[in-house]
DNA sequence: CAAACATTTTACATTATTTTAACAATTTAT
DNA sequence: ATAAATTGTTAAAATAATGTAAAATGTTTG
């Protein structure tokens, strides 16, 4: 699912996180040190970096630093030190998360998904309101388990205002997301879509499309 | 910086957290049970939720899973629980990081400012004098948590006064801001949307607008 | 290629907002 | 105190934005 690079020096430890993340559908990069890793950082991009602290060469906090300095990786510190004054300093250097060591197998994964998810890497999140189920992965609706045909501008509007209620988005703001760069569609297109959405919607309990006059439309949660 | 709702039935701890979040210059709407944390989430737009596990009405796990599934607000559990099946059920409900009571105060703000930075979250900007709310991202206005029509003209002008209480605009200062370059209108247009918002904000405690004869509008703190 | 479907435009009805205009109320200056 | 200027308020008129059906255009698929 997510492409993942991993810093560990001890052996068993790397194996093991290694097994338990590939187990979980990543592609992992794993390596012995530092230097190693941001060497591989350089050379591929990567959803998230898991390392250890205490490495040869280059230790986790200095690789946390170029990593930060270059885009906005998520980093999960992976050590032994449980010291609140350690873990200070892993947070300032842009840490996003923090695993000490021994861990449970299942945490880390659990700590893992979260950081992807909250990312937005490898969303197969499906988004559920009242009798609604959309899901991004099938790109499908579901109304009370039937399926709700949708075309893909359909599926794309209602994804977006459900996946951010009472949020006021101007057609514009939708036209940018969705619509071609060069696409010379008016504006007014997009109210034809909220018109389709509410009569295709119409059975849906939990929220409604509504017009934010002179600015264009939100959902909002009922 | 961020909106926070905090959820956490224990007084002293709440006003802690409270305390510290604000500190930091967040604006905090703390309940003490997960029902009532729902029913703010549901009225207005938060940056963040910090929930503690175990309360009356809606447990922790519970409140997540409602929030979740409405959007991609963060998650944090602030929990005495230091097991990790407990944990587990955390982040399996959608948690975005878990911090265990006791807890150091700098360390947790350290873990809300790194969820912030990951969801992208630098200033939700809004403003808050008294019972009224303004969230110029949903393009909003709540008194005592109602929503409050405001039409797009009526929103930029309290909006505008409200940022900068006490200082005194004149009709043609705001109509430089607010209307069309070409727009002929009369700049008694704005006494007339004056007229208005002293109508609808009639029930706001916190401020009022004052006439500043021979020059315009401003708006003062009570 | 043609049928089927998706997207976009157009046109017109409908609704909401903005502006004007008229008069009342208040403030200021003399 | 009184006239002049400014502001408050209201409802109607003017303008602008939106809803939606249907036609036109574009795209995919058998």
């Amino acid at each position: 699912m997510a492409k993942i690079l991993l810093a560990e020096d001890d052996a068993a430890l790397n194996h093991l996180v290694c097994t338990l993340l590939e187990g979980a559908g990543h592609e992992v990069v794993a390596c012995k040190d530092g230097g190693a890793a941001l060497e591989e950082f350089h050379r591929q991009s990567f959803d998230l970096l898991i390392t250890d602290i205490m490495m040869p060469v280059l230790d986790g906090y200095q690789l946390a630093a170029e990593v930060r300095r270059e885009g906005a990786t998520p980093i999960l510190f992976l050590t032994a030190l449980d010291d609140t004054s350690d873990q200070k300093r892993g947070f300032a250097t842009g840490a996003d998360d923090y695993v000490v060591k021994p861990f449970d197998p299942d945490l880390l994964l659990l700590r893992v998904a979260a950081l992807l998810r909250r990312a937005n890497i490898a969303d197969s999140r499906t988004i559920t309101v009242g009798n609604l189920t959309m899901d991004k992965e099938e790109h499908t609706a579901y109304v009370d388990g039937e399926e709700l045909p949708l075309t893909v501008r359909e599926f794309d509007l209602l994804f977006k205002l459900l996946s951010y209620p009472r949020r006021t988005f101007t057609r514009t703001k939708l036209m940018d997301e969705f619509w071609d760069f060069d696409s010379s569609a008016t504006s007014r297109t997009v109210d034809v879509y909220m018109s389709k959405l509410r009569e295709k919607t119409a059975h849906c309990t939990g929220f409604e499309i509504v017009t934010v006059h002179g600015l264009g439309y939100k959902l909002v949660l009922k």
